[in-house]
DNA sequence: GTCTATAGTCGGATAGAC
DNA sequence: GTCTATCCGACTATAGAC
């Protein structure tokens, strides 16, 4: 994206900034994961600039401000996640629109659940940045509305349509019932990222390695079929 | 506690401060909601000095730094939780010393669920500090040992205990399975504190209210009822 | 014990050489 | 476009009057 020829001070984009876009990278990629782990206020541009190989007054040269680069992150947090879960969403996606029977929809909700247990609680290179999203949940600015609107919602009512759909039912009351479904859902597994450290501890675990996932995924099969049980009530 | 007459340098507990006990207190619950929000380092010393009526060097003379501060809010939030969720633990753990039926356990976790339901989401004057206890899961420092060891350790091991009473087993592997449910369960209740903005806009509730409280403690009921159901896999 | 005044440090942002 | 040098504001912590 943003095709930049090397050196000018080329037209930009749409009122946007279209400085070089290689270094520009580098340092969203650095600070995205020190973001994650320390937070807006905390972090610092310097330790960001000294991570992406910049000097520290690059990163306002290139981004304004410290806030516009968490901004950027954010975006580019997005776009990374699009890659990675795009597909999954996509076949999800599919089979809702066209008439599904309760079992697909079943099928395809535990297809996609174990594909967001692995891209949250493994997936070693995106941990990174699973902790810049987790820590925007409980914040409530710019950067905590982009990442809201095209990863939270979007995700959650996948899961929640797949869920009414394993139900047979339809109607709004049984639509926000699904929605906190699929939120509780969802949240069992931030309890791996968010709370990593604690869950560990309590279970005993000196890592979370494949045999903890395979018990993880597990556990979260039980809650996914024990969600879908409940259509027979 | 720490009873102390208003104006003397007097006799140090242990090796404690032994200040004015008063103003300490004032700035321990001034300060718990303020770091809760936004964390050791964003939240500034004026600006809890400000509301809890005393100017910013007090802080340095009560408590030495504004960590040692950030720790004692740690120790009172702990102080709080046992008041508050002392009882239903006994009650609890009552429960378990005894002989326990399967059933009898799966009350005593349904009662035990719905009282940290209240504490954890509802509970007005607990909010403030809920904020402090989820957001230090994140951390690895001196608070987060504090917490985790007073709080986060007992409170779900309780529930694992529980959880297995209602299974009718016993051995380690089933205790560390009931200990990954009873960690799933309390990350739902989690939704609700660290990701509340997120999750009231997923459920379009625009308050969480003596309604959606309702509903999330049905939730958590069918939740605990799918846990014992597995008993008879 | 509590205040005012201030020291000392570190943060993000800017100016200007190259 | 990227560097060095620097400003300015905010912060914690300390010194000392009352």
């Amino acid at each position: 994206m943003r095709t930049a020829t090397a050196s000018s001070t080329q037209a930009k984009g749409r009122g946007e900034y279209a400085k070089s876009s290689l270094t520009r990278e580098n340092i969203v990629a650095a600070a995205i994961p020190i973001f994650g782990a320390r937070g807006l206020d905390s972090a610092g541009t310097r330790e960001i600039a000294e991570a992406a190989g910049v000097n520290q007054p690059a990163i306002n040269y290139h981004f304004g401000s410290k806030e516009n680069l968490y901004r950027a992150c954010a975006e580019a947090i997005v776009e990374k996640y699009r890659q990675q879960m795009g597909s999954l969403s996509l076949d999800a996606a599919d089979a809702l629109s066209g008439e599904c029977s309760a079992d697909e929809a079943r099928k395809q909700l535990m297809k996609l659940m174990e594909g967001l247990t692995e891209f949250l609680v493994s997936g070693e290179h995106s941990q990174n940045w699973v902790g810049f999203i987790v820590r925007e949940m409980s914040e409530q600015g710019d950067a905590a509305r982009i990442l809201h609107e095209s990863i939270w919602k979007p995700g959650t009512d996948l899961v929640a349509l797949l869920i009414q759909a394993s139900w047979n039912k339809s109607g709004d009351i049984q639509l926000e019932e699904a929605r906190l479904e699929a939120l509780l859902l969802v949240s069992n597994l931030v309890a791996f990222t968010n709370g990593r450290t604690v869950s560990m501890q309590i279970l005993d675990w000196d890592a979370i390695g494949p045999a903890q996932l395979d018990k993880i995924k597990q556990a979260m099969d039980y809650r996914v079929n024990d969600i879908v049980r409940r259509s027979s009530l």
